[in-house]
DNA sequence: GTCTATAATTTGATAGAC
DNA sequence: GTCTATCAAATTATAGAC
């Protein structure tokens, strides 16, 4: 029953507004979008109820009535944000594939990433670093302490197989890390730097794949 | 004459809190002292004025009769912090030195320099991140514009003259910064992953000079 | 210059009509 | 479910005594 008076309000809301409202989006999803939005670029400090209820183009009590509050609809979205981070990335380091190829797999799947999501590294970097007793349970509930030794292990078994050089595998990692997520966080920086506009920013990022395999293989090759 | 009143009041309450206030500090030197150190690790967003205040041992009053406004505090202090990211890195961009040596130089002094301001980095990214108009003004007026370029035509000579490969300058430079500076926006997810302390991360940052040089060195060299 | 008390503003949260 | 009106709490800023 419900449906149809929501379907109307968007469809009225569509007419009044000449905007584009997806429909049949449930309001539920819609604040989560708004939501999404304004926590990820903002961070939870920053962000206002009011932004997100503008974002979504509804009012803030509505906000409350599906979220009870700004703490558990951050939450949400924390959740989703930590999983979408690392996920994808701790799958792939734990692969059976070979370590070149590994690695090659774990530059381009990251950076496709965050091109998709450039606010995301930036958001999981602060909220990881403030205090909140929250975050830190989330963290700890991570499989990285499986995840991380596995790939540790692999390297480790290069170096005595004496198929790749002796480096140090948490250094090897932390580098890749750094030289695919660091411009994301500084992209402002980046930007205004070398002047550069959007657009060619994300061109610059697909170059990197390569640019950065090539550099962390070469630095691992005998 | 006030100054005696000043040195009084401070040796009172050095008396009355048991606390070391090094009591030949001005009040305005305090409150900057604790503004600095408020802002950085929080940002502005979420610094709150009572936090400064009670860094600095006195109320919130007192701050605004030196700043008159929480805006024009974090003005002082985010000048202060863009120039001290900024200058020396820019400097050393910009020497005479030989490519190979002035890596080696950049990536110590920039690490050196981190290890001293741990939350540096990540206050940077922040408030360059948020669309401040005070801080795009700013962003503007640092002598960037000047100093990458020469350091790209650097770059681009060597390459002429054959001396190094054929690599594309900007990311070279992006690379140097990325691998330095990451790990401390990050250091909060490094020290969760791999279960290190505040100890062991500084040991591992000063091993990361000479990986980290090498890294960049070895993959332009022919 | 420094403090206490208080005003003003912003922001998160709720009540109640429809 | 959604809105308007309102409350409550947090936070910045000022007034005025000492």
């Amino acid at each position: 029953m419900y449906i149809f008076a929501q379907l109307f309000n968007n469809i009225v809301k569509l007419m009044d507004k000449k905007q584009v409202i997806i429909p049949d989006k449930t309001t539920e999803e819609r604040i989560l979008d708004a939501a999404r939005t304004v926590f990820t670029r903002n961070g939870f400090a920053a962000a206002r109820m009011e932004d997100i209820a503008k974002e979504a183009d509804m009012n803030r009590a509505l906000l409350h009535y599906y979220f009870r509050s700004k703490q558990k609809m951050f939450e949400v979205i924390f959740e989703e944000n930590l999983k979408h981070f690392f996920e994808n990335f701790l799958n792939i380091l734990t692969t059976e594939e070979e370590l070149e190829i590994k690695i090659r797999k774990l530059v381009t799947a990251e950076i496709d990433m965050l091109l998709k999501n450039q606010y995301l590294p930036l958001f999981m970097l602060n909220e990881m670093n403030r205090n909140s007793e929250m975050i830190k349970e989330r963290l700890f509930q991570i499989p990285q302490k499986q995840l991380i030794p596995e790939f540790i292990v692999q390297v480790e078994k290069e170096i005595r197989k004496g198929t790749i050089k002796k480096v140090a595998p948490m250094h090897l990692l932390i580098n890749i890390i750094s030289l695919c997520i660091f411009p994301f966080a500084g992209k402002p920086m980046m930007m205004t730097i070398s002047g550069i506009n959007q657009k060619q920013f994300e061109l610059m990022m697909e170059d990197r794949k390569k640019i950065i395999a090539d550099l962390i293989i070469s630095s691992i090759k005998k």
